[in-house]
RNA sequence: GGGCCCGUAGCUCAGCCAGGUAGAGCGGCGGGCUUUUAACCCGUAGGUCCCGGGUUCAAAUCCCGGCGGGCCCGCCA
């Protein structure tokens, strides 16, 4: 079978036997970046560029051909009568699209007003042995193929890389903005002997060295926490959590999560800096913090200037139910469970029957614009401090913006016997069948009971965030590498 | 866990309903062309029709099973 690779392995064999190094250590001369010449470009000057060959236009004894580099495309001409014919019949027989290339050549305009280079000098840089799917500028249509090789979609599609762009410039300007506020960035525990911090199931795996089982953390709180009980006044980390759990549009079992405390502060301290943060964020990364977000079928402005609407769970059910859960008796809450179809791992539960029906219920089309969701029953939340004048509820809010929940934050609870006694409530349930409760962290009680200051903690999920910024619906447009089912490597045109 | 849809050339897809020589465009390769930019013109090669089994004289097409992907629902406090 003769393939492209094997056309491509030819090329590669025929130069390395004209003595023409298909992968040289380095460029010949210093190459300047493409962007900075499109910036600002000095027609008549002479260029050292490089970058991927991603179009070419052949018109005899003249060629037109694209590079792209870094991101930034330019065109290049080079022509049999302006350069030596060798050059010239070296271009033509061994570049290929996908190849990355020196060029050396000056800046001219061409007829139609395009910035381009008249190529006096190549070098070739890497052979590629398989070029681009599409052409550049196009979309990869393929979403296995999208997922699986994001190279390709990043390669060819600038939609794509501008989502990267911004993902990374969001997480930039996240540390820029906490450092701003006094907060110190730390680290904690990937792997850890119990893990806490949230519900949820997950992975496992052995420590050969202590011949212990470990888990990967589905949250950073505890150990954050811990850097609270040492005195640290205000700390961060951005970093992933592993969730066992199935895979969708708002989930990828692995995912990037921001986390902060701060010591003397409440949740509503936490809501300001939260509100803050979203807004100052996009306008550093984005340019403005009115954004548009794809909402059913409609696109929605969104506005994401403090402050941001204040609401209590029950007020929300009140307003956009018209369901007065608070005052709902136990037999109807379960009815109202059975009608959605609603199961309680566990058992049932007062507090996480209100919860779970506020997702069925209350419906995402209501938080749209950014909310905070604040004052959730207390039994749902068994790491947050009990409400001040409310003894069934517990401080604690959840940031909603197009519908999708985007931060999680508590006044922590920093009674060391309240919080034995609230791990002890989930090992029960835990008993009962419910595989996501808390474990019991003796550990963590015992660093509380040196003493925890009163604390304002959040949970911002940095995924979310971009989709967000960036107009997306899909949590896997926003992940380089989602997860994705392996493939056996075919031994394709091997 | 349940449902729906998809898998054919490197890419995008047609052909499947109603079984009968596997197609198009782009890309590749060869030729032509000095201002193109999804260049154009002429020619040409390229296939495990996702895999396995069944029905049939005959299967890309119909049936069963599997693999991979997408979407929806459930779950994800």
């Amino acid at each position: 079978m003769s393939s492209e690779v094997e056309l491509r392995r030819g090329i590669r064999r025929r130069l390395v036997e004209l003595n023409v190094n298909p992968y040289p250590h380095v460029p010949k001369s210093k190459v300047i970046p493409v962007r900075s010449i499109v910036r600002s470009p000095t027609p008549g000057s002479y260029v050292n560029v490089a970058g991927r060959v991603v179009g070419v236009r052949r018109h005899g004894a003249l060629v037109f051909f694209d590079l792209v580099d870094d991101g930034q495309r330019i065109q290049c001409s080079i022509s049999r009568s302006d350069v030596d014919k060798e050059l010239f019949n070296f271009f033509e027989k061994f570049v290929d699209l996908g190849d990355y290339v020196y060029v050396a050549g000056s800046l001219y305009y061409t007829k139609k007003g395009e910035l381009t280079i008249a190529v006096s000098d190549v070098q070739l840089l890497a052979k590629a042995l398989r070029s681009p799917p599409v052409k550049w500028g196009h979309r990869i249509l393929d979403p296995e193929v999208k997922y699986r090789k994001r190279y390709l979609d990043i390669m060819t599609n600038p939609q794509a890389r501008r989502v990267f762009e911004v993902r990374f410039k969001t997480i930039e300007e996240i540390r820029k903005f906490m450092w701003s506020k006094g907060y110190i960035e730390v680290e904690t525990p990937v792997l850890q002997p119990i893990y806490g911090g949230a519900a949820a199931r997950p992975f496992k795996t052995h420590v050969w060295a202590l011949d212990t089982e470990w888990y990967l953390r589905i949250s950073l709180e505890l150990y954050l926490k811990r850097f609270i009980v040492a005195g640290f006044n205000k700390v961060f980390e951005i970093g992933k959590n592993f969730r066992n759990e199935d895979i969708d549009v708002e989930h990828n079992p692995e995912f990037t999560m921001m986390e902060s405390y701060e010591a003397y502060a409440d949740y509503n301290d936490v809501m300001e800096l939260t509100e803050e943060l979203v807004s100052t964020v996009a306008k550093k990364v984005l340019g403005t913090d009115a954004v548009e977000y794809p909402v059913g079928r409609e696109v929605v402005k969104i506005n994401l200037s403090p402050p941001y609407r204040r609401v209590s769970l029950y007020d929300a059910f009140r307003e956009f139910a018209g369901l007065d859960v608070e005052s709902l008796p136990d037999d109807k809450l379960i009815e109202y469970l059975d009608k959605y179809s609603v199961r309680i791992a566990g058992g049932y539960d007062r507090g996480r029957a209100v919860v779970k029906l506020f997702d069925r219920i209350v419906g995402r089309e209501h938080l749209v614009q950014p909310t905070f969701v604040v004052d959730f029953p207390k039994s749902s939340s068994p790491l947050a401090k009990p409400h001040r004048s409310r003894p069934d509820l517990a401080e604690r809010f959840e940031l909603y913006i197009g519908g999708m929940e985007l931060a999680n934050a508590y006044t922590e609870l920093n009674d060391p016997e309240l919080q034995a006694s609230f791990f002890r409530e989930e090992e029960a349930r835990r008993a009962l069948g419910d595989l996501e409760a808390h474990p019991f962290d003796w550990d963590f009680i015992e660093a509380l009971e040196h003493g925890m200051p009163p604390t304002g903690g959040l949970g911002l999920g940095i995924d979310r965030l971009v989709m967000i910024y960036t107009g997306v619906n899909s949590i896997k447009e926003v992940i380089p590498f989602p997860m994705i089912k392996p493939r056996e490597f075919e031994a394709k045109n091997q």
